[in-house]
DNA sequence: GGCGCCAACGTAAACGTTTTCATGGCCGAT
DNA sequence: ATCGGCCATGAAAACGTTTACGTTGGCGCC
């Protein structure tokens, strides 16, 4: 037995499609008597309309899509639930893809969605003016998120790098520390460059006298582990190490526990992201909290505005989510 | 400029919508020539077939809907990942809906899918067969993924929580341990139960002679701390713990540790799920891994077998993905 | 009581595609 | 040379909605 169809309906309620059609959306222009015989009618019927009808003479598909790159763990599956609360919130649909791993695979991933949805969420490293330039359908609205773009064409957002670095360097300057060290991220990775500049503004803003000084490391735990052992041969030693995410500094707690080092007396570690791992090392680790699900959630709210107002099209627009300092026993001895 | 059509598309190339179409279709029914006239005139217009058009008249959405419950952490992100490289080396979008707290939730989160897909990734705790007769469109394929539903109306497919388990007992008696606790999960809880059969079922077959210890939690790190000390207080000692889950283990060692238990010599700790962290805790953790990704990777592809052959509706059948034992140094010392 | 207006309702067009069916041309076989 | 058949192509129907427009009826007002 196919579905049924608005004629059935129109058909049980002894009434035109017309009818029904307005009946269900909104019941303007319909008695209030007709209207409940419709719905009844409909209710039996169980019907539900056909989405692809709907969205062939609508032209809206009440659905967005996200594109995300290869992305394990923890970052991946806030972002997406801060998303999709936002987008069912709205009334929305999501369609996702992820694991594009090259530019032509986003490109195709890109293509694939053309016309299956209203708004675009995209979160790509291949996502430079030019790419966006070429695959991007023209008019459809766009948020990216957290790309290196910095042309005003598009809606943007990303979370505060920048600020977050600048809270811990503050936290360990507050601690009275002077010789704080920062271990890189990945070359070219936006995040890790964005951290960097904000360890280099804020050191030089507070302490211009403390040297500034960095370590290689492409954000892996043993790239920590490595650079803690560099961090033990410097003289004179730094009272502070402020990696550039949760996973290089733990590498590094390790390194420094293992030499011997006491944390945070002989030296603190800081570290970035807040991974859930990040409270159960020993000791715990220091770190800057992103709200990653409000990150999702507030580019589904762009975009959403972008629907409502198309006409409006505030495209430069761009905005951050905050970080925040977490402090743990890795920089501040337990209180008593 | 609104997008190009199929008519456009005829127009510019000088021939019919219908040879467009087949053109653009595996281009059977046209000559090579022709085809290629097609091609290039689509190109030239960016011609990209309206999605909703197609779904109208083919009655396919080549979309898959994902419905998952509110979910943290990396599961989802695996989950999500396996079933997204699956579906799109099909050809398939993924539409996914999480974060649904109650029964009602979930099934309007079902309607909403009504018609937008062509097959459905259910895994839910309200799935029970009621639920899912009242709320599942009749001729839906479908597959669930670890419900605890028993019924044979359905596909479905689950963690081999059992044989993870049995796994786990199996090492630790073979390293000689007898005493062996087990931590369970929160009642009810289909995961929890399941493993805490296997241990059962183990232990009854492989070392009748062995007690069997429950010790209750309910999954959250504090809940291991607690049994942990529980542990501590049984005399005489167990020479072995396994937790229904990583993080209790965590917390459970946590709390052996700092009674001035050494591990594992005094007493080993076994986990469930290989959570990122498992492996730095101190010490790396003896645990259970389960390959997520193959989980949802599976479920697509039985969904993909569904969607072919919609006539051949093996509908009970059942698949598990393997659980394989990660051994590290909470169970068994560091050779040499 | 007639006129006009408004609200409720129906008719039909439109959305962009696939697919069935008809048509014509070409080629091979007789 | 004619006929049959096949293949490329085109015309048009169909998918299930929404919506512009036309029609009807009732009601108020002159």
């Amino acid at each position: 037995m196919p579905a049924a169809t608005i004629k059935d309906v129109a058909r049980e309620a002894g009434v035109s499609v017309a009818s029904v059609s307005r009946a269900l959306n909104g019941g303007r222009g319909v008695t209030a008597e007709t209207g409940q015989r419709i719905l009844e009618a409909a209710q039996r019927l169980r019907y539900v309309p056909h989405a692809a009808a709907r969205m062939l003479i609508t032209r809206r598909t009440n659905t967005v899509g996200a594109l995300l790159p290869d992305l394990y763990g923890e970052f991946f599956s806030e972002l997406i639930r801060g998303i999709d609360l936002a987008a069912r919130s709205r009334g929305l649909h999501l369609l996702v893809s992820s694991s594009h791993d090259d530019a032509e695979a986003a490109a195709a991933a890109l293509r694939a969605m053309q016309g299956r949805v209203d708004g675009l969420l995209l979160m790509s490293p291949h996502a430079d003016a030019d790419f966006l330039r070429q695959n991007l359908p023209q008019n459809l609205p766009t948020v990216l998120i957290n790309t290196r773009l910095s042309g005003a064409d598009y809606c943007a957002l990303s979370v505060d790098n920048d600020g977050g670095a600048r809270l811990m360097v503050e936290h360990l300057l507050s601690l009275g520390r002077r010789r704080i060290v920062f271990i890189q991220g990945p070359p070219g990775n936006r995040d890790a460059t964005q951290r960097e500049l904000g360890y280099r503004e804020s050191l030089a803003s507070h302490a211009p006298d403390s040297p500034m000084m960095m370590l290689r490391g492409d954000f892996s735990e043993e790239s920590g582990y490595r650079a803690g052992h560099q961090v033990l041969a410097m003289r004179p030693r730094p009272d502070a190490v402020f990696a550039a995410n949760d996973m290089m500094a733990i590498g590094c707690l390790a390194a420094l526990r293992e030499a011997g080092l006491r944390i945070p007396q002989d030296i603190a570690v800081g570290g970035f992201d807040d991974v859930p791992m990040a409270r159960y090392v020993t000791p715990p680790l220091t770190t800057i909290q992103v709200h990653i699900a409000e990150l999702g959630g507030q580019a589904m709210a762009l975009l959403g505005e972008q629907l409502d107002h198309p006409d409006d099209v505030r495209a430069g627009s761009r905005r951050r989510v905050d970080a925040e300092l977490v402090v743990r026993a890795s920089s501040a001895a337990p209180s008593g």
